[in-house]
DNA sequence: TAGAAACGTCAACATGGCTGACGCAGTTAT
DNA sequence: ATAACTGCGTCAGCCATGTTGACGTTTCTA
């Protein structure tokens, strides 16, 4: 492949991911919060309840930085924790109401983006942009949102 | 459009971006600089040279978060500043011999990943991933890498 | 019942952002 | 010519988010 069309994707990625987080950036300021709250609030509602373990491999973070960002969350009523009843070492995490109506409004505001986006792609562009960010990332990351490796 | 689709691209988006910038992380890490230091080395190779305000404004940083990352740019002999003849004040900024290697080999470290995941999607797919990328971007920056507003 | 596991927590530090304030060289307007 | 503005570097202090390492507690498991 040229440098040419790995350039023109490389600045792509880079511009367009930017906007992307720009969006809920803006609503994350108003609430004093920062993108690493808004990720830990997706994966959470995303899977419902999930341990803390889990959470921590699929941020690819260390306890340390993800303690702090949930004691944050929990402080802020968003997030609470509850043991886990299989085995009392694990902590099990689930978003309150307010944490649920906070993530979808952060997803929201992401939304309008993203549909402009898959509209100007056409009807026959989004698998292909599905297929393409799914062969970005890492197999193992593609397991966890349940794609095959 | 649905909560649904939106968080299947909003989840992509975020593990493919981060396997892209980690394929670079790596290799930045060897020669202790970060992710900022690439991303002006990215856009002063894609300039051939570039004025420091046009540098500020594509990276969208402050002069004081550029200036400590081309400081150590420049002790490392990565890129050199000249003067604007046509302005004194101005600073022009362009690679070494040695940067432009680094910034290929920055460039070759991601670009595996870019072809494998052009080559998933398909032939027809290139142009729906370009457009979605392009839709997804700023205004703003569409003009600067030379797109239409 | 000893050891391992799953946390939470404290402390120190790095990176890459930010604001504000100041200085200086060079350019532009009066 | 001189005053004002511009572009830019720099100092200082702060914030958000990450890191390592060490330690303690609770809970399971061999």
């Amino acid at each position: 492949m040229s440098d040419f069309a790995a350039r023109a994707i490389a600045e792509r990625l880079f511009f367009g991911y930017r906007a992307f987080t720009g969006d809920a950036d803006r609503v994350l300021a108003s609430r004093g919060l920062g993108r690493a709250h808004h990720r830990a609030l997706y994966f959470i509602e995303r899977a419902g309840s999930i341990p803390v373990h889990e959470l921590l491999a699929t941020l690819g973070i260390t306890k340390q930085a993800l303690t702090r960002v949930l004691r944050e969350l929990m402080d802020a009523q968003l997030v609470e924790r509850r043991q886990d009843p299989a085995d009392g070492r694990r902590g099990i995490l689930t978003l309150t109401e307010t944490g649920r109506a906070l993530e979808l409004s952060l997803l929201h505001a992401q939304r309008a983006r993203i549909e402009l986006a898959l509209a100007q792609a056409g009807p026959n562009g989004r698998e292909a942009i599905h297929t393409f960010l799914e062969a970005l990332m890492e197999p193992e990351d593609r397991a966890r949102i349940g794609l095959a490796l």
